[in-house]
DNA sequence: CACAAAACTTGACACCGTGTAAAGTTGACA
DNA sequence: TGTCAACTTTACACGGTGTCAAGTTTTGTG
C-alpha cells in the first residue's frame, strides 16, 4: 500500500469520470468530485496535487479500462491501406464519445495549464501517429493522392478526426454516431486516395 | 453623447482587440484591458457590464471595421456553384486569422457563460448560412454529390471551415495560410462535388 | 460664468474556485 | 501499546470577476 490507498484513488478517478461523462465541461469542481467519491476535498488533493493531474490521470485510467490499445490493434492488423484507414477511423471515431467528457475538460484547461497542455498534446500525438501509419499504408499501396505530401495527408486526416469535429457533428449538427463514422470514412477516402482508384 | 463616451468605448474595444491579437487566449484580464486603454478598471465595467459583453462587442466592432459583409459579397456574386464555393472558402478562410484572437477568447467562455455561448453560436450560424448558400448553388448546378443530403453537405462544409480546424492547421501543423486555403478548397470539392464532374 | 449632469477615478469588498497549511481522528499491524 | 499512514476538519492566501459608494474631473447648457 505504497501510494496512499489505491482504492480511494480509483474511487476518485471513477467519480471524476462519472461526473464529466454526465456533464462534460469544466463545471466539475474538485469539491464535486470529493462529494461524489464520498471523501473530503483535501483527500482528493492528497492523491492529485492539481486539478490538471487529476484530469490527466483520469484519461490514463480510462485508456486502461477501455483498452484503447486493443481496439487500435485491429487497424494495425489490416492488410491493405484502405482497410487500415477505415479500421483506424472506426476505432478512434468510436472511442471519442467514451472519453469526450474528460477530453473536453482537459481541452478547456490546456490554454491555462502547462501540464494539461502537455498531457493533451501527448495524447493527440498518439492519435497522429495512428494517422501517419494509415497514410504510410496507403502510400505503400500506391493509393495516396499526389496532391498532398505525406505529412500534409497526415495533418489532414488528423484534423478530420479531431475531438472538436466529432463534437460539432454530434452536438451541433445532430448527426448519429454511425453517420459520423460513415461520412468521415468516405470523406477521408475522397480526400486522401488518388483519383484513379 | 448619450451612451457614455463613444471615444472611450472605442478605445476599450481597440485595446481588447490589440491584446487578444498579440496574445490569443483568456490570459487577457479586465485590468489588462483597462491599463492598455489608459483608464480605470471600473470605467471598463461602466461600458461593458460583463467580460462576455466586451468580447461580443469586440467581435462586432471587428466585423464592422474589417467589413466582413463586403468580403462575403464576392462569393454571393459568383456565377457558378464551384466559383461560389471557392470564393466563400477564400473569404471566410482569410477572415479567420483576423478575428482569431477574439474568437478564441469567446470560444473559451462559451462553456461557462450563456451570453458568450449565444454570441458565438450566432456568429457561427451566419457562417453556416454562407455554407448553405454555397451548397445550394452547387446543387442548382447539379454538381452536388448524391452521397450527402443538402443538410449534411452544409454541416460538412461548415465543420471543415471551423476556427478550430484553421487553428490546428496553422498552429499545430505549421501550414501556411495560402496552403490552408488551397487544401481546404480542394478538399471541399472532393468531398462535396459529384464524381463525374 | 456657474452649475448640474455625465464620465471617470479611487478604494473597498463579496464571491468563487484552486491550492496550502496544520492540527486532529481513525484504523491497521507489529 | 504505540506508531504510521490515510483521511478529516478548519482556516486561510490568492487571483480574477463583478458590485458599491463616495469623490473628482469634464462637458454642455442656461
Amino acid at each position: 500500500m505504497s501510494r496512499k490507498n489505491i482504492e480511494t484513488r480509483n474511487r476518485i478517478l471513477e467519480s471524476t469520470w462519472r461526473l464529466l461523462e454526465t456533464d462534460p465541461g469544466n463545471d466539475v469542481r474538485m469539491s464535486d468530485i470529493a462529494k461524489e467519491a464520498g471523501i473530503s476535498r483535501q483527500a482528493v488533493y492528497l492523491h492529485f496535487p492539481k486539478r490538471a493531474d487529476l484530469l490527466v490521470a483520469t484519461t490514463r485510467y480510462l485508456d486502461e479500462v477501455r483498452d484503447i490499445d486493443a481496439r487500435l490493434a485491429a487497424s494495425r492488423a489490416a492488410k491493405t491501406g484502405l482497410e487500415r484507414l477505415d479500421a483506424f477511423i472506426q476505432a478512434w471515431g468510436n472511442y471519442i464519445p467514451e472519453i469526450y467528457g474528460v477530453a473536453k475538460a482537459l481541452l478547456a484547461m490546456k490554454d491555462q495549464d502547462e501540464e494539461a497542455y502537455n498531457a493533451w498534446q501527448g495524447r493527440m500525438q498518439a492519435v497522429r501517429e495512428g494517422c501517419e501509419a494509415a497514410i504510410n499504408a496507403l502510400d505503400r499501396d500506391g493509393m495516396l493522392t499526389n496532391a498532398l505530401s505525406k505529412k500534409e495527408a497526415t495533418d489532414l486526416l488528423w484534423t478530420m478526426l479531431s475531438v472538436r469535429n466529432w463534437e460539432q457533428f454530434r452536438s451541433e449538427c445532430n448527426w448519429t454516431q454511425a453517420r459520423y463514422i460513415d461520412v468521415t470514412k468516405a470523406s477521408a477516402r475522397k480526400v486522401l486516395v488518388a483519383d484513379g482508384a
